[in-house]
DNA sequence: GATAGTAGGTACCTACAGGAAAGTAATGGA
DNA sequence: TCCATTACTTTCCTGTAGGTACCTACTATC
């Protein structure tokens, strides 16, 4: 339950984020938003559809949503161009673009996933805990 | 910017997984383990009634899942003592530690929040949107 | 023999995220 | 009159994450 859809008017401060970096975690790094993003900020300008089609898994009503918070945040600009069929157009907006670094972090430190799936090979083969599995 | 990490186009891709990063994402800021890895990043080494008193909102049962994920996945170690008491420590593993830079990025973004915030209460105040809400 | 303290395990249950599918408003074209 | 198109919205429904509560084994201490 990272998500406070209530804004918690004032100070007070959810218990889980003794942490400081929970809140961040929750804005930017929340279901679905992650490959919106990076498809905003790596490709540019998307219409609706276009995000439906490069994210393939995703539902409308989901990305509906998604997209609105993202807005809220401040993150993703929404651009509606009143046409016969309508268009409307999403962008990053300025403070999505100083995610970069941190997108920039997490792309480095994707080196280590073939580390991550050795050792997860190796935790499941041996499957003995000490201290644990008595029965 | 263009951090094309992306492999070959050819070998099946998970779906949601068209952005590099996305499994990282998986990984390290799934549901919880923020604040366990950012307790033990920080504060070093902890018992389980540690974790479970300083994350004082998670309960023991998700607490235990948590932690055998980050064990499995290398970025935790468990350490069991089979005292009286029996006693577990819990440190953050090499590969754990090298998660500092993505940590320092995300609290680096941090002082973005209030920025953040200031929006959603904009968002908020007029709540009026061209090209929906006809109704 | 009752209790406390540790590190969980297990059974049960509920709330809610999210999927599927159909509907909608606007308008031009056949 | 019907269809097509876009960007959703709405309704309904299900899976599962995660909460509550209780249980385990072991020993020291009272």
């Amino acid at each position: 339950m990272t998500h406070n859809t209530t804004p918690a008017a004032g100070t007070d401060i959810a218990p889980e984020q003794a942490c400081p970096i929970a809140p961040v975690v929750d804005i930017v790094f929340s279901r679905w938003t992650t490959p919106i993003l990076w498809a905003l900020h790596e490709y540019g300008r998307h219409r609706f559809v276009e995000l439906e089609r490069r994210i393939t898994t995703i539902t409308p009503k989901v990305l509906t949503e998604r997209l609105r918070r993202l807005e809220r945040d401040g993150l993703v600009v929404r651009t509606y161009h009143p046409e016969v069929p309508p268009r409307v157009e999403y962008e990053i907006s300025e403070l999505g673009r100083s995610l970069a670094p941190l997108f920039a972090a997490l792309a480095d430190w994707s080196v280590n996933l073939g580390k991550v799936e050795r050792v997860r090979r190796e935790y499941d083969s041996k499957e003995q805990r000490p201290g644990s599995r008595r029965n």
